[in-house]
Order: C-alpha cells, then structure tokens, then sequence
DNA sequence: CTTTCTTAGTAGCGACTCGCTATTACATAA
DNA sequence: TTATGTAATAGCGAGTCGCTACTAAGAAAG
C-alpha cells in the first residue's frame, strides 16, 4: 500500500536512465561514447586508463577498449601512453570533445527547475542509495579528490597522501579513482 | 560552489542506471528485455502493444518488436493478437516470464535499507524531476489507472471513461498508457 | 637471474540493441 | 472508392556487451 514503494523508486531510476540515453543518440555518439566522454573530461590523470573507465562503467576491459578506440578515431579523446609502465595507456579529451560536451542535458534542465530545498534532499537521497548500491556490488566511489580521505588542503591546492603528488585547485575538484569517501 | 550542482545528480541517476543494467545481465536477457518484461508485468491490458512498449522504453517500434520477439521466444511472454483491430498485437507475460521477475534487485534492495523519511523525499523528488523531463521531451505519463483524470471509483475497482471501459481493482493499479495526472 | 604470478590492454566471436528505411496489412475518413 | 494514416515487421550497418584467448610488461619469489 506504501506509495514509498522501493519498486516505484527503481522504476523511476531506469526510467529517467532510458530518457537520458533516449536524448543521448546525438552527434554520432551513442550512450555509452557519452558516458565514456563525460568520465573522461571529468577524471584526474591517474584516472583515465582502460581499466579505470571500465570500473566507473560497471563494464568490461574489452567492451571499453572498443569504446575508446571508436572516439579517438572520432578526434575526440587522445592516447597518452605512460612514461612509466609501457602497458598502460591514458587518454585525453581533445578540443573538438570538449566542444560537444557542452550541448545541453534534457536531465540536467530538468534538475535545474527544481526547487532548492528540493534539489538538496533529492541529491542526499541519491548519494546514499548510490553509495549502498555500490558498496554491495564491490565498486568504487569515483569521488573528488576533495572529499577523499588521503586528501590534504594545500594552500589553494592539496596533496594526494596515496600517490604522494601534489594536486592543482583544479585537481581538486576532478573525479579520482583511488577516491575513498572522507568520514 | 553549490553541492547540489544539476551535474551531481545527473551524474548519480546516469551512474545508478548503469550499474542497475550491469546488474541486470542475468538469467540470459539483457537489460532492455528485462525493461520489457517488468513493464508488460505492471500495465494494463490496453498498454501491452509494441507501440506503447516502445514509447515507454523511449524507443523506435522496430527496435522493440525485435526486443519482443526475442522474449517471446524464449517463452517468457506470448502473443496475443487483437479481435477489433487486426493489425495489433498485445503480449502478456507467461508463467516463466513472472517466476523471473522475482530475482531480487541490488537498487531495490539499497532503497529498502533508506530511512523511510530520505525515501519519501527522494522519491518525490525523483517524481517531479521525471514528471518534467518527460515532459520536456513530449513523452507520456504512463502512470496507474488510479492517479488519472479519466478514472471514476466504482465500488472496489473502477471506471475509464476515456475507454469506456470498467477496471478490476487489480486494474486500477496498472500502469496505463493513456494515462494523464489527476490535478 | 630466471621462472612464475599478476596486471594492462587488445582481438575476435556471437548475440543483441539501436535508428533507419522500406514494405505489408489493415483501418478510417473523404 | 480512393486517399491517408497507423500497426507491425524485415533488413541494414554501426556499435555494445560479455566472453575467451592472447600479448606484453611489470613484480615477486626461487
């Protein structure tokens, strides 16, 4: 009887998820190319390799190996190898991917017509299921540095105390990896 | 500066989607069938068409019939053709086709461990942000007989007066695809 | 030093989705 | 009767997906 339903919730989770990747056909871009941009522009340096877009993807290796190929033979991302470990690869978004990702959302639109009070309960929601749902499937966070417990404020910047790097004000605020929410 | 950035939250139900489809290759179908069974499990008798699956799924028709076919084969739905209009077709779920949507779920069951008072929240704001971005995108409701501007309570059930049509009380809480919000 | 793990990335396979453009089979209104 | 519109499907090409199998390179243990 509940109109709390966690039925009605889910649906309405996959639902907008089918509307947005519905919106996503665009461009020449299908969904997944999105995602994989998106991840891509967003994430710090240490988080652009195969295997981490894999993870953030809840996908596998191979099926992301092809997803980047086909956006760098698109000129939007580009390879990087590593100076260090000659089988690791990174990747880039170039200028023309940069450029398409500033096409309007139709979520994004919608989200930003909600009410604040609205919009700030919504969100708490959200980031409690997403945490609890990815816990019990064993993935990541993919958080921003900021809010990770090896982060450490450094004047404008910070410090990774994981990777032992120093951090730019931008890195900060970029998705990493190794991310583990700060109590 | 804001946390409740449009971005997060897009980012979080584009996330939440993706690892509910990860989740979801099981039992041999794939996420868009599983889309496909659950609805035709929860709508009405008059919104199990090819036609009306694919404007639920945000899909073309032929897309979709093929989904059908493929589900059909596997007999977890069968079809039905229509007595008034012999171009049409409605499909209803089978016996197996019920028995496999008892699998559990990884966002339900991360939904059913919510507070009541974060569900509650996080499902109105999830209603609205669907309610608009459907909208947006000229998309129907598809919303339960029950919530409709055509449903009048008749005893324990009900009636469609856009159809002309009397409703089981099992009925009235279906999803529909002629349905519109009662105000 | 070599073996022996382990990890990073990729190819290729079969099944499938997706949007697209016909095409067929009706229904309905002029 | 003849348009006009709608329901469903077939077939096309590009691409995702999980999978297994593979190469190459780093790391660890003998």
């Amino acid at each position: 009887m509940s109109s709390n339903d966690p039925e009605r919730i889910t649906e309405l989770i996959y639902r907008l998820g089918r509307v947005m990747a519905a919106d996503e056909w665009a461009e020449g871009l299908n969904p997944t190319q999105w995602a994989a941009l998106s991840y891509l522009a967003r994430a710090n340096k240490f988080s652009r390799a195969p295997s981490q877009v894999s993870d953030f993807m809840a996908a596998t290796r191979g099926t992301v190996s092809q997803t980047l190929k086909a956006l760098a033979k698109k000129g939007l991302i580009s390879e990087i190898p590593s100076a260090q470990d000659k089988r690791s690869i990174s990747y880039a978004v170039t200028k023309q991917g940069a450029a398409l990702l500033r096409r309007p959302n139709l979520v994004e639109e919608a989200v930003s017509s909600l009410k604040a009070s609205e919009r700030s309960s919504l969100r708490a929601g959200l980031e409690t299921l997403a945490r609890t749902a990815l816990r019990q499937r064993g993935s990541r966070s993919f958080g921003v540095c900021k809010t990770c417990v090896h982060h450490r404020k450094v004047g404008r910047g910070g410090y990774c105390q994981l990777l032992d790097e120093p951090l730019s004000p931008t890195e900060t605020t970029q998705i990493c990896h190794e991310h583990a929410e700060a109590a």
